[in-house]
DNA sequence: GATGAATGAGTATTCATTCAT
DNA sequence: CATGAATGAATACTCATTCAT
């Protein structure tokens, strides 16, 4: 590495960093007033830079808005992409997992409040575009979890139920609970893990299938 | 009656058509493209007055979103508020209940969906004022959903559960289910009975309490 | 007078006196509010009809407007032409004739006291019409007053002094006294008659010819 | 001075160069149409920039308006202020500083007489809040000179008069004077000096003490 | 005459975005 | 890179006036 090299990464480390701060200040803003008003002079304010200098590392206030939702989608994402499942042969190994699943989520839910205030309060009012991004990001998920559901019951290890809707409710219960305990704090009394097994609790007993 | 309260009373009729008219109106462009980018020309356009005449009726274009979300409300409230509880003392008899609340709620959003798809993308994002309105309703009904299953479980109907938690995931599965259901037709192709049905079956199995 | 012309007559007078009614709100409304503050449903409110009912007895707002400075005018004008000036052969005639026309003044003024203050504060800010009508009320008032004057110099009961100064000084100081006394009540807790005297002696102390 | 100091410098110079371009406009367009038909539109065309660099400079209309206000009182009450009395041991020093005085007024009114036609034309109608700061200014104007007066009085130099009354009176003839020379038009045949004179002349002889 | 519902022209203000320095 | 002054499109709301009943 040259020490040109060097210094042009050093420039855009520095670059990356005014980014992320602008960021940041972006998330805060936006959770605090909501996106519609969220003022860029506000953004640029916390950050201490000129209204300029946000368009040198932003396109607008909608794609900054665009990057924070999908930063949020991508953190979800990925958490259930990180998630290795054991080989799910029992309701034992799959109670297991679901419940560490369920923690890995609300640990990085947690972490990020404003994130996933943002997502549940605005992100649909902000443009078409997002709106059809939100909506397209539910229908995966509740696809993905019907067909979960289906080889779930397959393997005998789940009660025959209307996979999809079973899906959706599944959405429903997580998402609901998520905004009282990470975003308003309604049930935050409770340990995660509490919260988290009464989850996996209903689901499991709720499709529990019928003894032999 | 005398001619003069005829004439009045005629005159008011008027008066509420034109409400209704100029309301239905909103409700149809705040669906359409939300609070934000709903303009007070296009609700005025569509009933075919001029702008003035809609502030003859409404305060505003905030306070017009009020009235709507109320009225949602409203029908919520007043379709759980119908609901004649039997005697609730056999676990059948919860089933019945819940089956026909369920049926009743699927029956007055299905036939107001527009409503229902403002309350649930546009509310928050309005005002302090509704978001706070919003927050109220789902503690309110989190409260009583949360006693309602202490009921159940001090008459052994339903097994021992984080009571609070319970409430939320309810209220969870049956909203993102109503959502899909109503808003986005994403389920529609199941008849609403089938719908209700495994939401009242993942509750009530989820919920089994221990045989003896 | 037939009995015809006696039904007239009586339906006549009441539309003068609805007139009436409604430019005595006007007074009421503008005096309270200012004129371009001042709406017209309050003047019809405070009359008890309805708006359309204000049409049918003036023009509209504006030329209600100037019914009321008119009729303003009309009486400070009258007040001064019924002023039967004596043969003003001396000072003391002089003094005498300037007291009782004085006194006639505050008089009417204080009765009006609604009218007077409509004319000083609102009455050059309705339209350029009206601008003009006050600026040639005053011109006229100006003018008279500097003949008066020079007739006073010639028969020796003044001294040389520029006339036209003299002229708007008088008004001046007139004028000023006066919204103390009627519209802001500053003055108010000393005798009409002790003003007036104060104003005249003012005047005639202030113009005493040199003794012979 | 670094390079930096005087680049702040001399942007904070344009800054308040545009500034008062804006308000010169202001002042120009208040004069001319009044304060409720002036448009912000007219300003800004005046002065050729876009309506959104207004609202950089002023809060809006209203607040402009009571910047040009202030300024206007500020000179009336600095040129006041700025008036060093002689000891007033007699008639002849207090009339060379009241006609001092007088001149030094005419002086600054004469060289803005849009502010002054503003004055007295305009600021009592423009909102609650500037009708009563216009009334504590004449207030505290009359209770200056009533004060005065007690003094002259005490000192001999003026006979025995309703002080309060003298004091309106003597603000009355002057502000008369004023509009119709400054404003008007009407007496600006006549020298400044002699204007100043007589309305020095009147005072003084209206309120000469009496001979011993 | 009386009503009051309907009209629609008229305007101050906001704020995301641009660009000369 | 950074600045921040300038832009100007975009919109809710008011109220004097009209006219069908």
């Amino acid at each position: 590495m040259t020490a040109n090299d060097e210094k042009l990464s050093r420039r855009e480390q520095r670059r990356e960093d005014r980014r992320d701060e602008i960021k940041a200040a972006g998330v805060h803003i936006f959770a605090k007033h909501g996106y519609h008003a969220a003022k860029v002079s506000q953004i640029v304010k916390e950050v201490g830079v000129a209204q300029g200098t946000f368009y040198l590392y932003f396109e607008g206030k909608e794609p900054l808005f665009g990057e924070i939702l999908n930063d949020f989608l991508a953190m979800v994402v990925g958490t259930i992409a990180d998630w290795e499942p054991s080989d799910l042969d029992t309701r034992e190994a799959l109670r297991g997992d679901l419940t560490r699943v369920g923690l890995m989520l609300t640990d990085v839910l947690t972490e990020n409040p404003e994130h996933t205030q943002i997502f549940f309060r605005e992100a649909l009012t902000v443009s078409k575009e997002f709106k059809e991004m939100i909506r397209e990001f539910y229908e995966t998920l509740g696809a993905m979890l019907s067909s979960f559901n289906a080889i779930l019951f397959d393997r005998g290890l789940i009660a025959r139920r209307n996979n999809r809707v079973l899906a959706y409710m599944t959405i429903g219960m997580v998402e609901r609970v998520i905004q009282e305990y990470v975003v308003h704090g309604v049930l935050d009394d409770i340990p995660a893990r509490e919260v988290v097994e009464n989850l996996v609790l209903l689901y499991l007993e709720g499709t529990a299938p019928p003894a032999e």
